[in-house]
RNA sequence: GGAUGGAUUCCCGAGUGGCCAAAGGGGACAGACUGUAAAUCUGCUGCAUAUUGCUUCGGUGGUUCGAAUCCACCUCCAUCCA
């Protein structure tokens, strides 16, 4: 099986230029493509995930990758898709991310000795002059064809500034310098990206007169049409210090049925044939997928260890039995208790961030949903003493937020 | 530059002097049911030293016994005109 029909049968690819020609390329290991990624948090996350293992896998068949970190492209904020503008960032911020993404990626992409190259498009596109671009460039883009765009349509309604209209010219522009720099001639990137890398293919076509493609990976989408790799509380982070391995572990764990074997086939580099097999998997039995999910990304991201010390504290919690050492754990001081020695129950709860405020921890234990070591907690006033935390003490509120309480 | 309409709690959105911590919906959280899924039903949703007190309706100041609500100025957004 060839990469490109890999790629298919994976669902990855949502839209090509030129499928002959992309199809000879990358399966001859003859492509220099890039993905770029505007450093907008201090942390890559899921959808990130995705490009970098579309990175690996055309690595692995030969092809050359090039990261683009888009230290320039992020000073300007990409409108795609968006409703409203991007926050600003500063300079320092944008510094800082990059440096945290350079970290991140060489955990998943080989950049030794001519495997791959890491640029920052800061070093390119921060000393243009505007006169110049504006010639050089400028003049080979339409305002109807841009404004017309299906990614703009929201901003349309909403205004759009002429700050972040001027992206996707310097979206283009870096293709065409990666281009003529190192001979890169193809560019991928979420669906999203679609217009932003067209723009970039024509400047090349007009100005070099030559040929270069651009691919676009599927969107993960789940069965309600909303992007994965989210929660209420903000993305899934690839960088453990901001989603632990466990949380990451306990994302995939959980996702729909629906969304198991898509997730899989997607994000994971199990073969395809095992993968298969699992179609025709339903009911309850899809729980043996999702822990298959669960535990490859996680290995994935955090390596092999972490995924089986959460795969651990998972089983311990809602399976019974497994082992407790590994789950999520709150340390406590002689601080935390009062003169005569005790702590709330609403304190804990607090102190173990399974809450905000006692208000909520109130509410938790009214509803009954708070238990220590299983028994249910109904008393808002429950005191412990030190004592209670010389065995194991489980705190749990609801059914998957817990955390082990230790006593230092 | 001119005209008009806006800004309310996590989001949408009602509220036009006291009965307002603020309707309704969504989301989130908790309970029941389950498979750590979905759907459904129920509860709940500012904070705290908690039958009370404090903070919140874009910002600042004012009127009033009392302001999300009235007045002045300011900031931001949208639409139309130039």
């Amino acid at each position: 099986m060839t990469i490109y029909d890999e790629l298919v049968a994976r669902g990855l690819i949502a839209q090509v230029t030129d499928e002959e020609e992309i199809k000879e390329l990358i399966n001859n290991g003859k492509a220099t493509f890039y993905i770029g990624f505007d450093p907008t948090a201090d942390s890559l996350h899921v959808g990130h995930f995705m490009a970098l293992c579309l990175m690996k896998r055309l690595q692995m068949a030969g092809n050359k990758p090039i990261a683009l970190i888009g230290g320039g492209t992020a000073m300007i904020g990409d409108p795609s898709g968006r409703s409203d503008m991007r926050q600003m960032m500063t300079k320092e911020t944008i510094e800082h991310n990059c440096e945290c993404f350079k970290k991140q990626m060489s955990k998943f992409i080989d950049f030794s000795e001519g495997k791959a190259l890491m640029v920052n498009n800061a070093d390119w596109l921060l000393d243009l002059n505007y006169v110049d671009v504006l010639r050089e460039v400028g003049a080979h883009f339409s305002v109807n064809r841009m404004l017309s765009h299906e990614c703009y349509k929201q901003r349309m309604e909403r205004g759009l500034t002429f700050l972040e209209f001027n992206y996707m010219i310097m979206q283009s522009y870096d293709f065409f310098e990666l281009f003529q720099k190192y001979g890169c001639n193809m560019q991928f990137g979420g669906d999203d990206q679609w217009a932003n890398m067209l723009g970039g293919t024509e400047l090349i076509r007009r100005k070099l007169g030559k040929n270069a493609c651009a691919m676009t990976i599927t969107l993960l989408l789940n069965s309600e049409g909303k992007k994965m790799g989210k929660t209420q509380s903000g993305a899934v982070w690839l960088d453990p210090n901001k989603t632990s391995p466990f949380d990451f572990y306990q994302y995939w764990r959980n996702v729909a049925d629906a969304d198991v074997l898509k997730c899989i086939r997607m994000l994971t580099f199990l073969p395809l044939e095992q993968i298969d097999e699992m179609d025709s998997w339903e009911g309850s039995q899809l729980n043996q997928a999702k822990e298959i999910l669960a535990f490859e990304l996680t290995k994935l991201v955090h390596g092999e260890e972490e995924a089986q010390k959460a795969q651990d504290a998972a089983r311990a919690l809602f399976a019974g039995g497994g082992n407790a050492d590994n789950m999520p754990t709150t340390n406590l001081t002689a601080d935390d208790f009062n003169e005569e020695g005790k702590i709330g129950i609403l304190d804990l709860m607090l102190k173990a961030e399974l809450v905000t405020s006692k208000a909520e921890a109130r509410r938790g234990v009214q509803q009954g949903g708070v238990t220590v070591n299983g028994d249910k907690v109904n008393d808002p006033f429950t005191t412990f003493t030190k004592d209670d935390f010389a065995a194991d003490f489980v705190l749990k509120k609801g059914k998957k937020n817990f955390r082990k309480i230790v006593l230092k």
